[in-house]
DNA sequence: GTAGGAATAT
DNA sequence: CATATTCCTA
């Protein structure tokens, strides 16, 4: 194959990477090319255009040149070249490009490599990113060896990026949350088993095709109740249990930067509860939104009587959402069974947590989800594999890196399980799996190919592993996935299940977490929102892709 | 002595 | 209730 990905030792050797990445541009349009170059170029990377799909792969084959990337606009006449394209460089990580969102074309790309599809006028923010590509293939080139070692170089670089003052204030803003969540969560610390980039593509807060994303958590949008049932003020003895816009759909910029806070009691910040757009849900919730509103200046109002007093004692942990998810997080990194006091301490990185803290935090979760798990059990899904509406990627989340670039961030609330407390209106409608118990959502859904893709993982240029997958932080899309489901989709391979095995399926569950931890290839979301696999099924042998091309052999899981 | 985990207290 | 604290065990 002209594959012209770079090694480890390229990278190795990389000094600020991305800047001179080579890209190769397939552009039939030379306006759009030239566009698109200086674009390019204007981020330090190295442009290569050519006209069509031969010409490229002429140069890839002569070795005259080589490349890290591809970025290749598709249109409906030059469809067929560029597939070959495709096929033939196929280890080059190939970005699409197309003016239409024909879903054939588009799904035929991914089927055939493709790393994203991407809408013309390509966004600087996805351009820039497209270094991501290079990284991800690079890590998942190594095989999970030494990849920590192979992108420590980009880290470091990336490091600098998210600490360089960004010009816009909004996003500047988010980015420096983003880096610090960064440095503090994966930089910093030994975690470094996590060194690949997760494209945040699917989330952009902006428009795009990821809309219904946040919706149903949107819905939840509610302020704390918690000040008007005790007379004293939650938030002086809390200190900073914030809340960060786990909706992010809805956080306002404000909430999210006081929310940030959370960790740092020692700000001694008496909270700021007023905006948190987080997904929690008033006792007057099922009223009317304006009750909403009402209740938002209610809190604001009591908070504001307390915010005097800033007592430093804190007698009680509040388990925030956030700190909840870090909490979960940390558990998922850790696989149930490793998941011990100390560890998780120790991943969740919390200043003033104690292990205790943790412990009792930790009783209570494992509590919860014996509670749940069974009842899910019986409640079996009544469509196996085949049913569009919920065909879920069976692995469970462990988080790479947020997006780096700054209008990239993704506010946490897309990436992480949404906290959705107990006692939350779900209107009848179960939205993460457990009506139960609603606050103990294990994230766990994903990409809807997953499941097909697990012979053909990587072909499918999508989100997976070469053996193993990666889990994936929830991304709350359209449906969502009940847990018991997935765990049995990932279990009996998508296919009929024998709706008896839970605890086998757990079993699975948490070896997948394990093994997705060792082996720290992580996926990348595409940057297209996923049909559902019956859809994309029917399209594929619709047009007579029965099979998905070779690639990269990705071992079925067991 | 330490830590995890269940039981119990607040 | 949600957390903290205590108690027991390894």
């Amino acid at each position: 194959m002209p594959a012209m990905v770079c090694t480890a030792d390229e990278l190795l050797g990389w000094k600020d990477f991305p800047k001179g990445l080579k890209v190769l541009l397939i552009e039939s349009d030379a306006c759009s090319a030239v566009e698109m170059r200086l674009k390019l170029e204007e981020m330090d990377y190295i442009v290569s255009i050519f006209c069509n799909e031969n010409e490229a792969l002429s140069a890839i084959s002569n070795k005259s040149e080589c490349f890290h990337v591809a970025i290749v606009e598709v249109n409906t006449q030059n469809s067929s070249g560029i597939f070959k394209f495709l096929e033939t460089a196929n280890d080059l990580p190939t970005i699409m490009i197309s003016d239409n969102n024909c879903i054939s074309t588009m799904m035929k790309c991914i089927a055939l490599g493709a790393v994203e599809f991407l809408q013309k006028p390509v966004s600087d923010d996805k351009l820039q990113n497209i270094w991501q590509h290079v990284v991800h293939k690079q890590a998942f080139n190594a095989g999970g060896k030494d990849v920590s070692e192979a992108l420590k170089p980009v880290k470091e670089s990336l490091i600098s990026m998210l600490q360089l003052p960004f010009g816009n204030a909004e996003t500047g803003k988010q980015a420096s949350v983003e880096a610090e969540q960064e440095n503090n969560q994966d930089l910093l610390s030994g975690c470094d088993k996590y060194p690949a980039p997760s494209t945040p593509q699917l989330k952009q807060g902006e428009r795009s095709l990821d809309d219904g994303d946040c919706q149903d958590q949107a819905n939840f949008s509610m302020e704390q109740d918690s000040a008007e049932q005790d007379g004293e003020c939650k938030s002086v003895e809390t200190t900073c249990g914030n809340s960060i816009f786990e909706c992010t759909a809805l956080g306002s910029p404000a909430s999210g930067e006081d929310a940030v806070k959370e960790e740092h009691e020692s700000t001694n910040c008496c909270r700021t509860e007023i905006n948190t757009t987080t997904c929690y849900e008033g006792k007057d919730r099922p009223s009317n939104k304006t009750s909403n509103a009402a209740g938002l200046n209610r809190s604001s109002a009591v908070r504001n009587t307390c915010g005097i007093k800033a007592s430093k004692k804190r007698s009680k942990v509040d388990w925030t959402p956030e700190l909840h998810k870090k909490f979960v997080q940390a558990v998922e990194q850790l696989g149930i069974d490793q998941a011990i006091p100390s560890r998780i301490l120790e991943l969740m990185k919390v200043e003033g947590l104690t292990r205790h803290n943790v412990a009792s935090h930790l009783q209570k979760y494992r509590m919860h989800r014996r509670h749940i798990l069974p009842k899910e059990n019986e409640r079996r899904w009544p469509h196996p594999g085949g049913s569009a509406q919920r065909n879920y990627y069976p692995h469970k989340p462990v988080m790479a890196f947020p997006p780096y670039h700054p209008n990239h961030t993704i506010p946490g609330g897309q990436v992480y399980p949404a906290w959705i407390p107990p006692g939350t209106y779900t209107g009848g409608i179960h939205i993460w799996g457990s009506p139960y118990y609603p606050g103990w959502q294990v994230p766990n859904e994903s990409w809807y190919w997953k499941p097909y893709s697990m012979t053909h993982a990587d072909a499918w240029g999508c989100p997976v592993m070469p053996q193993t997958v990666g889990s994936y932080p929830q991304f709350a899309q359209q449906t969502a996935p009940d847990f018991q489901t997935t765990i049995e989709m990932q279990y009996t391979g998508s296919t009929l299940l024998n709706p008896s095995d839970l605890h086998a399926a757990e079993e699975v569950i948490d070896q997948v977490v394990k093994e997705a931890i060792s082996k720290p290839w992580l996926p990348l979301p595409l940057g297209l929102k996923p049909p559902s696999t019956e859809c994309v099924l029917n399209e594929l042998s619709r047009q007579g892709i029965s099979k998905i091309p070779p690639h990269t052999k990705a071992p079925n899981i067991r």
